[in-house]
DNA sequence: TATGTAAGTTTACAGCATAAGTTTGAGCCC
DNA sequence: GGGCTCAAACTTATGCTGTAAACTTACATA
């Protein structure tokens, strides 16, 4: 008999998140089952709870995943700036995987990587002159905005994951880019907000 | 034989609706199974069929019922309170129904009420001066601020009906209440980004 | 009383996550 | 080389899910 040794040691925890975000975002997060992310590894349903316990578990590691591909791009142009660049970047990652968005809502982003986002979008808050529990509140309010923005924009869309009945042949790109607009308005709409807020505050602890 | 007729005529779509809210409210998303709702109607799952024709025709329905909460109270006192306080409401029906805000994201409250409702909160946007395309957008960054908060309030509990892994007889109300300040805070934020808009329209097109 | 129709039930099926038990094969010490 | 060990992968099985299809029951009307 031929020594047909199929390397047996393939799986990784990385290899299998990776394979798991190419099909949710291939196929829709419905598509995405042990027993389908198991064949598009050439492996039983059952081989993946080595690596990730549960499917709740599979979701936070796409989740975190996906919030590794945010580009960091450090040079002080001033807080308004810093801080829409910085959204944009976010912005940028959840439209490149529409079908991963709610995997987004986790505890929110209570993830390493997760964490390791917000703290950074929150410094920048701050740079800008206000005090710790303020900045975590501007935050949230930029995240829920993005976050909000990107769900109705996946949902509107006849994507694969989610109960949208749909006429056939339509144009249905039709809302899309509007939404996506609608974040370049909001955004700059808020900083304007944030500005305000901004003009209230005791002199000395603005920034530049 | 006694006439053990029991009545037949029990069921309606609305009963079927409300029972199904319940459930959502009271056991959480995950808990709503075509089984458990017949059961506390006690009723088989199938007889459900007839009046909702599928789980996604059940949950536009729920989303509808739930819009149907939102108060309206029409008196004007300007275009920020007005907008404000319409806000308001939308956010108590989804803090009264956190395990249904998932719901509001179908093709975004695409039912009759919510195109309703969607449609008065552009009116009260435009009033304040902008141009309906402007005011769409406008109400889209508020609809989706909203929603996003409410998502996030969902996520942060060890609320049935997502993939929360979380420790045992945590305190679990520490962050809610941090994040009903944060609509209120958010809220505000974004009515001063509005006002900002407002001052670079051209004068005549403002109202109150 | 006969008949059509609406309401509810029964049965059945494919697909799901995953618990439990079993086989396979690679690396290691003697 | 020859067992030993143990993790990796597979197999089997269970109890859920939504819902299709066929069936039964009960009532309204003619």
């Amino acid at each position: 008999m031929p020594k047909t040794t199929k390397p047996r040691k393939v799986l990784t925890r990385d290899r299998v998140l990776a394979a798991a975000l190419a099909l949710v975002d291939r196929r829709g997060l419905d598509a995405l089952t042990m027993r389908s992310l198991g064949e598009s590894l050439g492996v039983e349903a059952m081989s993946l709870y080595r690596y990730c316990p549960s499917k709740a578990d599979l979701h936070a590691g796409i989740a975190d995943r996906v919030l590794s591909e945010i580009a960091v791009t450090p040079e002080d142009r001033g807080w308004r700036a810093n801080l829409g660049n910085a959204m944009r970047g976010f912005w940028r990652v959840l439209v490149n995987h529409p079908n991963a968005v709610p995997l987004m809502l986790i505890t929110p982003l209570d993830t390493p990587r997760g964490r390791e986002a917000g703290e950074g979008m929150v410094r920048l808050v701050g740079r800008a002159g206000f005090t710790p529990p303020e900045a975590h509140r501007i935050f949230r309010m930029l995240q829920a905005f993005a976050l909000g923005t990107a769900l109705m924009l996946r949902a509107s869309r006849p994507d694969r994951g989610m109960p949208s009945q749909n006429a056939e042949g339509e144009p249905m790109e039709s809302r899309a880019p509007s939404l996506e607009a609608d974040f370049e308005l909001g955004l700059e709409l808020q900083l304007d907000g944030i500005e305000a807020a901004r003009a209230k505050l005791t002199p000395k602890r603005k920034h530049r």
